[in-house]
DNA sequence: ATACTATCGTTTCATAGCTAACGATTCTAA
DNA sequence: TTAGAATCGTTAGCTATGAAACGATAGTAT
């Protein structure tokens, strides 16, 4: 442990806290960094190309595999706020890649679908995403893959995420 | 596998990619997804009392922990770029929870430190922060929270994160 | 000394992202 | 049928976020 490290450490002992739990602390902050390095990049490295943020672009791939969705599945998919689908709708309509529609059965509710233009963006797009995933990931061996993968399956599912 | 699944892996491999490494997706959907619910959880259930995101609770932590710190070193340690530093640590200076100074040897560098409000925030702050850490991360066993830290620390050394 | 370069942090400008409030629609109960 | 509740998506208003450009300062080479 480095010197500041412990520092650090008797800073937060000194704390009205039952523990201090290094583990707990640890996987929360690797989870965070990896993720925040893991959007960075590829919106630096491959998503600047198409003028598309990670959350504009997972929106346009659930748009091509699923076709027509609503906007509240949206949301869920994507982790984020009605609102925010609201917005990066607007912005994907604007560059033609999506179009919004809505059901005359229930009125309330808005389809958005992906427009041949985005399609073709994805189609393009997706295998530089795919190659860069796969380099990533290749830090680790197949079966490294599927054991970190397999224990943060297990922490969404737990807490609902 | 589910239908819609094989549905998509049947799209996917149309494309023209070398191949579709199903391992590497998993790596990267779950990370996303578990760094994603973190912090929604974190800022609607803790900080959100304090008015405080993920990213400005995290940079008052470094100025808790550090008590004075260059710009640069808070965006680097954070993941943010340096604008995003600037806006936040002037709401954080409105709040009065820090303050900015500049160096004398050297006019360009500015130093951001925290206050005694601040430092009276985190007291009262970090302990809930740190109780939902424990609660998330208590999914898993120690053993595998040990290990999954270690799978995520290899990815972010090895990708530079 | 004087330009040229590099390094800071900030400003500008656009999108992303949230909560709260709203308007429209549908459902439900009396 | 009609008032009240529930459920959509959007709007309003704020902070967060990054790329690009900028102004100020410091280092470097001639």
């Amino acid at each position: 442990m480095l010197p500041e490290e412990e520092e650090t450490i008797n800073l937060l002992m000194k704390l009205p806290m039952e523990s201090l739990n290094l583990d707990a602390i640890a996987v929360v902050t690797n989870i965070y960094r990896m993720a925040q390095g893991l959007r960075n990049k590829m919106e630096q490295e491959v998503l600047a190309e198409y003028g598309l943020s990670w959350t504009s672009f997972s929106i346009l791939y659930d748009l091509w595999i699923g076709n027509s969705i609503e906007t509240r599945k949206l949301a869920e998919s994507a982790g984020v706020s009605k609102p925010t689908i609201s917005n990066i709708t607007k912005t994907l309509e604007r560059k033609e890649l999506c179009y919004r529609l809505t059901d005359n059965r229930d009125r309330r509710m808005a389809y958005v679908a992906i427009t041949d233009k985005g399609r073709g963006v994805m189609e393009d797009l997706y295998p530089k995403f795919h190659k860069r995933e796969v380099e990533i990931a290749s830090s680790l061996s197949v079966a490294e893959q599927k054991k970190v993968s397999g224990l943060l399956r297990a922490l969404i599912k737990e807490n609902n995420f």
